[in-house]
RNA sequence: GGACGCUUAGCUCAGCUGGUUCAGAGCGUCGCCCUUACAAGGCGAAGGUCGCAGGUUCGAACCCUGCAGCGUCCA
């Protein structure tokens, strides 16, 4: 017995804190969740969705990184060589946020700083608190190779970026210019559609009079025009107004001139198919420069853009002098004053309209006509529309592949470029003339700073001021994490060719489009220069997308730190556990359902994780007591002198893992935990050990008892692997406490045993499923007769059949342990006990004498019960078989099943109704 | 307006291709028990017309249609 630990009395009770601590200082140290190119095995790579760099964490980070931990840790006990690499995103908006309300602190804006000075300062920040939210990743006990983190401002990771602008550049996918975005007046920079939150908001609706000129002239007829406006101070910028050219009311209008009221401007009449001719008046006011659809038909018609506002959305010089620098709302209230007090406001109306917001900072959206650059979408669409659909990348849950469809199908260039100096800079330069000659037209797009001009040989360049949205960074992330395209030859052994693609993506469904989406984009993309594949299947960047559930609060609102009503995750930790509000997680969420979760919800993990701790307790302590039985050369357990509880914990056990695999490869994981929590709870603890116990205090000889004990540590053993990728601190403790291991070796690089069918014995769980089904009638009887637990009791069985006899004979130790039967006899067909309890289980009559205990009118009660349950199955079946359609149609099986049932619950009825007849008497 | 999801015990949820004692689990409630692993525990019990209305079928919690309520996304 080389591998019995030395003696160890854990405590009454598990306690975590200090547990963890030291267990992931050991893995860590240790390097164990370092992963490396092995062709041996096949690897399993997961790169973490990157939390935003000033991030704290929340709930949500609890569930996806418990989720990509628990695969990740099951296929590195699996035979994989498991890869999560972990990092962080740069959050261009929100960290230039961060830092420029500290600079507030000290009374000075990024301007007074400067471009350089103020990226110095970012990347301060970020090396003083830019970790935050990765160290707290640490306390979940998560297994990312740490030594693999990336950044994506790093180095490797820009250059990245720099190449796919380039290269997209020059296939004329990346292009500049004028359109109308959606600007946050508020951060100063255009952002994507995608990051435009839109909510319904009450509004109103004002009916504007707009003069109609007379024909070719400049003086104003008496008649009006009249439009319906969301926004009326953009009327400023109008620079025509539209009907539909189908609408016969004002088909004499078209070509005909409007006076633009309070600034006296001149503005066409123009028809577009675009006009609603139910919304409003039918006839719409046009703002080129403030309105996308009106964009759209400004270009139609080449009308003049006017923009009114400035970047804070304050009225610009374009504007009457009046109502110049307003801010959009008291422009707004100038404007309805102004028109009022003219008679030219004819009307206004409640009016319920969609808002934008911006996802950052929840300003609302200003459509805004500026220079940007874009991403033509649509054929990089097209293939990653392909490879959803074809099953080449497959969702979890699937309905989210009609989301990802719609939104591919309906696909909108990409505005990348932010007027943000934290960020990567876009890399192109523009060449301003060296002194006294022109510039050259035309950007130059290059992947290092260039020195001179290409046509001109100049050396005085400007490069453009804007950096790139950070998903611009984020969508390459499953490869730039390997250094790509520095590290790029295709064929080479190294860690892009190994772990790409990755293999599972873990994330929120509510960053489909942000990420999961422009990953599968780049991937197909730019896959090929390092796969040197056109396969897709060898580009994509993962073949399973994991949506995890939105986690929200008892009363089913999402849980935000903002809302105040999201528990502090680290105080979560250090109350329960690590491993405690992993598995409660893991337990609450189902695939893609959402969660309602409050913090007493944790005690469902501290619980178990103290269930499984005093298993070990009570294994340990019989270790200590009895000893180990030698060790059996190439078998992961003790085999010797089994019993019926052993080869059904065994059967539990393997079809436990069997069951277990499956739920995996469905990415189940609610599944997973729910099974090892009710193999370990009820199987092995409730009735095993409870079993064992018969065993281990009974007669039989010290080198069985020995046998018992190893094997009751095996199958403990087998069931801390299972449970170690959710619970993964308290399995390792246990793990290490009950046999000797190496000083490196860690329950997260053993193995999960396979399943052997072999082990799977349906006859042995049916047989035990009689034994437990005894078993818990008989604490039924003695609970309702009001027997004290204490208190001993004798049982009758009829049985005549000597075999059956014997065997029953066999579990009389298991009668005594666990329903206290102090003495077993069978009697035969004739035999009429006065004055028992009785019972039907499995056809067989069990009564149990009570003797000056029984309370007749309760045993009578009972029986009638269960009588009337059973008379109301047996009815049940009766209908089916007298249905001539149910046995003629109904398959063979079921109609059979159907008249074993008729026979089993008529014969038990019959025997309930004598004994009841019986204590009439 | 369009798409999707949900509705099963007081609460949170399982329930696979329609048929196995299918109506389940955990929490909560009630009763008994500090039984030498665990009171963060053990044993037992009570509790539900499976949202509503139709339909398909020999048979529906499960499939179809409609409706209602809740939620999410898109326009």
């Amino acid at each position: 017995m080389s591998d019995q630990a030395p003696s160890t009395a854990l405590p009454k009770t598990y306690t975590p804190q200090e547990t963890e601590e030291r267990w992931y200082r050991f893995w860590e140290e240790h390097h164990l969740f370092r992963a490396q190119v092995n062709p041996a095995k096949k690897p399993y790579t997961i790169v973490i969705p990157p939390p935003n760099v000033t991030g704290v964490l929340h709930m949500g980070h609890i569930l996806n990184n418990t989720l990509q931990d628990a695969f990740i840790r099951y296929k590195r006990m699996t035979g994989f060589e498991s890869c999560w690499i972990p990092g962080t995103d740069h959050a261009g908006i929100a960290t230039q946020n961060v830092v420029e309300r500290s600079l507030i602190k000290e009374g000075k804006t990024r301007h007074d700083l400067g471009r350089e000075q103020f990226v110095n300062r970012v990347w301060e920040w970020r090396k003083q608190y830019g970790g935050v939210i990765i160290q707290q990743l640490r306390k979940l006990g998560v297994s990312c190779d740490w030594e693999r983190e990336r950044f994506t401002m790093d180095e490797s990771l820009s250059a990245a970026v720099r190449e796919v602008f380039v290269r997209l550049y020059e296939e004329g996918l990346v292009y500049k210019g004028k359109y109308i975005v959606n600007w946050c007046p508020k951060d100063h920079t255009a952002i994507s559609d995608d990051e435009v939150n839109h909510s319904e908001q009450k509004g109103k609706l004002y009916y504007i009079k707009y003069p109609i000129l007379a024909k070719g002239k400049s003086t104003p007829t008496k008649k009006f025009l009249v439009v319906a406006t969301t926004r009326p101070e953009t009327m400023l910028g109008d620079t025509a107004i539209a009907v539909n050219p189908k609408d016969e009311r004002y088909k004499h209008l078209i070509g005909r001139m409007a006076l633009l009221p309070l600034t006296e401007r001149e503005i066409p009449i123009i028809a577009d198919d675009f006009v609603d001719p139910e919304f409003g008046t039918g006839m719409v006011k046009v703002t080129p420069a403030h309105d996308p659809d009106d964009f759209q038909i400004g270009q139609r018609h080449s009308l003049p853009q006017i923009n009114i506002f400035d970047i804070s959305a304050r009225t610009a010089d374009t504007v009457p002098r009046k109502y110049r620098g307003l801010d959009r709302y008291e422009a707004r209230r100038l404007v309805i004053e102004d028109l009022e007090k003219n008679g030219l406001l004819q009307k206004t109306e409640d009016h319920v309209h969609n808002v934008g917001r911006c996802y950052r900072c929840d300003t609302v959206i200003e459509p805004y006509l500026s220079d940007q650059w874009f991403v033509r979408m649509q054929p990089l669409a097209g293939p990653a529309l392909d490879v959803v659909m074809n099953g080449t990348i497959r969702f979890y849950p699937d309905r989210w592949t009609k989301v990802y469809q719609h939104w591919m199908s309906n696909i909108r260039d990409w505005c990348i470029s932010r007027q943000l100096w934290w960020g990567h800079r876009i890399p192109v330069w523009y060449c301003q003339g060296d002194a006294g000659k022109p510039g050259c037209p035309g950007p130059i797009v290059s992947t290092t700073t260039p020195d001179r001009c290409p046509s001109c040989g100049g050396t005085n360049l400007k490069q453009d001021e804007d950096v790139l949205d950070t998903w611009f960074s984020s969508w390459l992330w499953p490869f730039s994490v390997h250094d790509w395209p520095q590290k790029a030859k295709p064929g080479a052994e190294h860690d892009l060719q190994y772990f790409y693609p990755t293999d599972t993506m873990v994330t929120a469904p509510d960053i489909i489009f942000f990420w999961v989406a422009r990953m599968i984009m780049a991937g197909l993309k730019f896959g090929p220069s390092f796969t040197g594949s056109s396969d897709p299947a060898k580009n994509v960047p993962f073949r399973d997308v994991y949506f995890t559930s939105v986690v929200r609060d008892d009363k089913g609102r999402k849980m935000s730190k903002s809302m105040g009503n999201s528990p502090e995750p680290l105080d979560l930790i250090a109350e329960y556990g690590a491993d405690a509000v992993r598995f409660t997680i893991i337990y609450l969420a189902p695939l893609g359902q959402d969660i309602l979760y409050s913090r007493e919800k944790n005690e469902i993990g501290r619980n178990f994780a103290n269930k499984i701790w005093n298993a070990g307790r009570f294994v340990l302590m019989n270790r200590d007591q009895i000893g180990e039985a030698p060790r059996q050369a190439g078998s992961s357990c003790n085999l010797e002198h089994l019993d019926l509880a052993d080869r059904w914990i065994l059967s539990r056990l393997h079809s436990t893992t069997a069951g277990i695999a499956s739920a995996l490869e469905g990415f189940d994981i609610n599944k997973v935990a729910k099974s090892i929590y009710d193999f370990f709870w009820h199987d092995y603890c409730d009735w095993y050990l409870e079993m064992v116990k018969s065993r281990l205090y009974g007669s039989e000889p010290g080198s069985v008892k020995q046998a018992v004990v190893s094997r009751a540590i095996d199958v403990y053993d087998a069931a801390l692997r299972l449970l170690h990728p959710l619970m993964p601190f308290v399995t390792e403790e246990l793990w290490q406490s009950i046999r000797q291991r190496g000083p490196v070796e860690s329950i997260m690089h053993a193995q999960i045993m396979p399943s052997d069918p072999s082990f799977i014995d349906t006859e042995v769980e049916k047989e035990m499923a009689l034994v437990q089904n005894a078993i818990e009638t008989l604490r039924t009887i003695r609970s309702e007769m009001g027997i004290a637990p204490s208190k001993d009791i004798t049982l009758l069985m009829r049985c005549t059949d000597i075999p059956l006899r014997e065997s029953i004979r066999r579990y009389e130790g298991y009668l005594q342990r666990l329903a206290r039967v102090k003495e077993l006899s069978f009697i035969d067909e004739t035999a009429r006990p006065r004055l028992s309890a009785s019972a039907v289980v499995d056809g067989k009559e069990l009564f149990v004498p009570l003797e000056g205990l029984i309370d007749l009118d309760v045993e009578r009660a009972r029986l009638q019960k269960e009588i009337d349950r059973l008379a109301g199955m047996l009815g049940g079946v009766e209908r089916k078989l007298s249905n001539e359609s149910f046995v003629a149609k109904a398959p063979q099986d079921v109609v059979e099943r159907e008249r074993e049932k008729l026979e089993t619950f008529s014969h038990a009825l019959e025997k309930l109704e004598k004994n009841l007849e019986m204590l009439k008497g």
